[in-house]
DNA sequence: AAGGTGACTCAGG
DNA sequence: GCCTGAGCCACCT
């Protein structure tokens, strides 16, 4: 039950994350973390790899700005698409103006 | 119970 | 900017 919840959290924040923009493992597990007191980058990570299929992971990035490795050329390709701004050889994710304040379903 | 693993992060060199 | 080491949380063997 508790674990369904910490997963449709993390879904539903990484849903809220618009087009264009991206959020770092660690905002979505603050956003999620600021109603269940726990999980943590890694369990988000977990949770994207699990159930990814369904909510737009690629706009979920690492601190560094990169996509996950097991899917960078892909999640590029689509940020790319959607015009997010992109460090200019286009290897990473330009945080500075593609990251969004954290957006919380339940607040 | 103990140790290893991973779609992570931060600090230091 | 890049590589290392340590910290972190949940899960599996």
């Amino acid at each position: 039950m508790v674990d369904e919840e910490y997963v449709e959290s993390v879904l539903d924040v990484v849903e809220t994350i618009p087009p264009g923009s991206v959020m770092t493992y660690g905002d979505v597990a603050e956003a999620v973390g600021r109603v269940l007191r726990r999980g943590g980058p890694r369990q988000v990570g977990t949770v994207l790899r699990e159930t990814g299929g369904a909510v737009p992971w690629w706009r979920v990035v690492n601190a560094q700005g990169s996509p996950p490795a097991h899917h960078l050329s892909r999640a590029l390709g689509l940020l790319r698409e959607e015009g997010c701004p992109l460090t200019p050889d286009g290897s990473k994710v330009h945080l500075r103006s593609a990251r969004v304040p954290v957006d919380v379903p339940g607040v």
